[in-house]
DNA sequence: CTTAGCACTCTCAGCAAGAGACTGCTAAAT
DNA sequence: ATTTAGCAGTCTCTTGCTGAGAGTGCTAAG
């Protein structure tokens, strides 16, 4: 589906450019005579209205009431994000400081993707989601059965893609960690490489109760694995977003703040856009594209990471419709790069 | 150190808790008139005037402007909870939902936590915090090493208190299952049932450098849970609390917000509080308390879960001082005991 | 010690007036 | 045909004022 977007002549472009950048900064209304003012336009304020009226009619800017400024829409930012954003590349002395950060904390994955948050949030001022997730058809690797305490014990299955789950399990008997040992390796030499339908024709028909338990389990947790959904999310930088003005009507804060924490959401979002779309690099939403009611007032810009045929995990960050796109791509871009130059390194040759 | 409380006569006792509960509901300065009026009082509102100027006078009312309603201070709050509340039992058929909702989760004990959260959430209208920490003196107990992609490696380790720590590696060469094994049980052997102390000991000496950094890793663990520290930290409902009136000045939800996402803060706020102290119970932290600056516009109700000599975590909500504190005891009271019951079910006997 | 009565204080909503900021339009200039 | 200066018109925002209402503190009587 390819939306027709109109066509605008050259100074309407410059005038849309210069007026979303400088509302961004100001968060005020922008007039005719600002602008010419602030950046030395070699036309009139009364030409940059007449441009104003035009831009108006076609949708990419609106007045609060009748002569104040200008304020764009949700679709003048789509038009400057999309056709009119310059990409720039972050600082070189940024990038340089956020290479560092990671390559102090060189030998833990997990940390890896929490400093990504924290990074992405304090760089783009705004608040930050990482997620984990699964993409790759999945097959059974490895198990692990260990006794915690008493009943309890912790299963540890890691699938082919290196995806590591695990559940928490209060058995009807204490067992030690022998006797959890020998079931994990009678179900490692029986599932090891298999994929969901081969496991199922495996299933023991009366094995122990215990045994099939644990199947039980290893089963599920592949099947799960089917469906695109994150595992782990971390975030960061909420207090950023709420501190932005647009943030501080209640009903908008609390919206906004839902999405943050509502996964499935999230999941939705990301398997509709960075996962469900060929085109790889950083996308962005702004004000829930017409999709996404709840996402009116918010814009995310959002990458993937990982190889491309098992894509391993998004980043992003979530902000007002008023925020700092160009800022905001090359940061996420720059920090999804890194991940992905990190883990291909880390997976060897 | 025990504060000295100001003594207050009956009827001061009863217009101090008629006030505070009154105004948790309106959210409006509270007059002498309404007082009468609402609840049937036996004396004038002349009398309450009165009473109200001797409260405003210890310092546990105050009036937004000369002649407006009182509005309670901390101070106020602080003797409402621990001398005027009532303790009220969380409704019966509150209760049984509640157990109902864990008694689905059976299986995992992960779930137990986050659901534990959520409950809070919805039923304190506030947000939740729900953590799992160690304070036992740990011991090494099990480990198990995972070969998950690449060069990567999964490390658990299980301490004696059932406690369970995870971590990624990156190897310098990549290593089949088979060795990694072989390495966990060299480990399993060497370290079964020792302490930090007893562990440096056994450490060895030049056996390879793979098996030594894997050492390395369980002697830091054994070492980090002798800290009190929260692992991983369920939250919820945040999108209730700032929708509270209080956090509609932008300065305070950030504010509020922060705390929520500071867990070093939150850990000293624990080990001073619910771990630190010998009486058992649910703990009232009100407006900091004077101790923590942040708080000063934020109230807490926390309680520890486990058992005594191993306290396992800590529960809590989380809300503006204007919060019904004795709703918020009685379900943080029934959620933490809950737990308790669960997890000591789970351990067996 | 309690209470009725009253003067006083302070907020809040509403209204009016003036200043300021921009726009839209028209007519002249390029 | 396009651009621009000029100007009338519109809307917001601030300020000051007023009257109503709510609630207190004080005083003097019960």
């Amino acid at each position: 589906m390819v939306k027709k977007m109109a066509v605008l002549s050259e100074r309407q472009k410059l005038v849309l450019a210069l007026l979303v950048r400088d509302y961004v900064e100001t968060i005020e209304p922008i007039s005719s005579g600002r602008l010419v003012k602030n950046y030395q336009l070699d036309f009139s304020s009364a030409t940059v209205r007449n441009e104003m009226a035009v831009l108006e009619e076609k949708g990419f800017l609106s007045q609060p009431y009748t002569s104040a400024g200008r304020v764009p829409t949700r679709a003048g930012y789509r038009y400057y994000v999309r056709r009119l954003m310059g990409e720039d590349q972050l600082p070189a002395h940024i990038q340089e400081m956020i290479r560092h950060q990671f390559y102090q904390a060189r030998h833990d994955v997990d940390d890896w993707l929490s400093l990504s948050a924290s990074v992405l949030a304090q760089h783009s001022m705004g608040a930050a989601i990482v997620t984990q997730l699964h993409t790759e058809k999945a097959r059974f690797k490895h198990i692990a059965l260990l006794s915690t305490r008493g009943r309890q014990a912790l299963v540890v299955i890691v699938l082919s893609s290196g995806e590591v789950h695990q559940q928490t399990l209060v058995l009807d008997e204490t067992l030690s960690q022998e006797q959890l040992s020998g079931i994990a390796s009678r179900i490692n030499q029986l599932a090891t490489g298999l994929d969901v339908k081969e496991l199922k024709e495996k299933e023991p028909e009366q094995a122990g109760s215990l045994l099939k338990e644990i199947f039980e389990v290893v089963l599920n947790t592949l099947k799960g694995s089917e469906v695109i959904s994150s595992g782990e999310v971390y975030r960061d930088g909420l207090a950023n977003m709420l501190s932005e003005p647009e943030f501080s009507e209640p009903e908008k804060a609390k919206q906004t703040l839902e999405i943050f924490e509502d996964q499935v959401m999230l999941d939705d979002l990301l398997s509709r856009t960075v996962f469900g779309s060929d085109t790889p690099g950083v996308h962005v939403i702004i004000g829930g594209e017409d999709t996404w009611d709840q996402l009116e007032d918010t814009s995310l810009i959002l990458a993937s990471y990982g190889k491309k045929d098992h894509a391993m995990g998004a980043v992003g960050i979530l902000g007002p419709l008023r925020m700092s796109y160009s800022r905001g791509v090359s940061t996420v871009r720059f920090v999804s790069d890194l991940i992905s130059e990190l883990i291909s390194e880390s997976m060897g040759s």
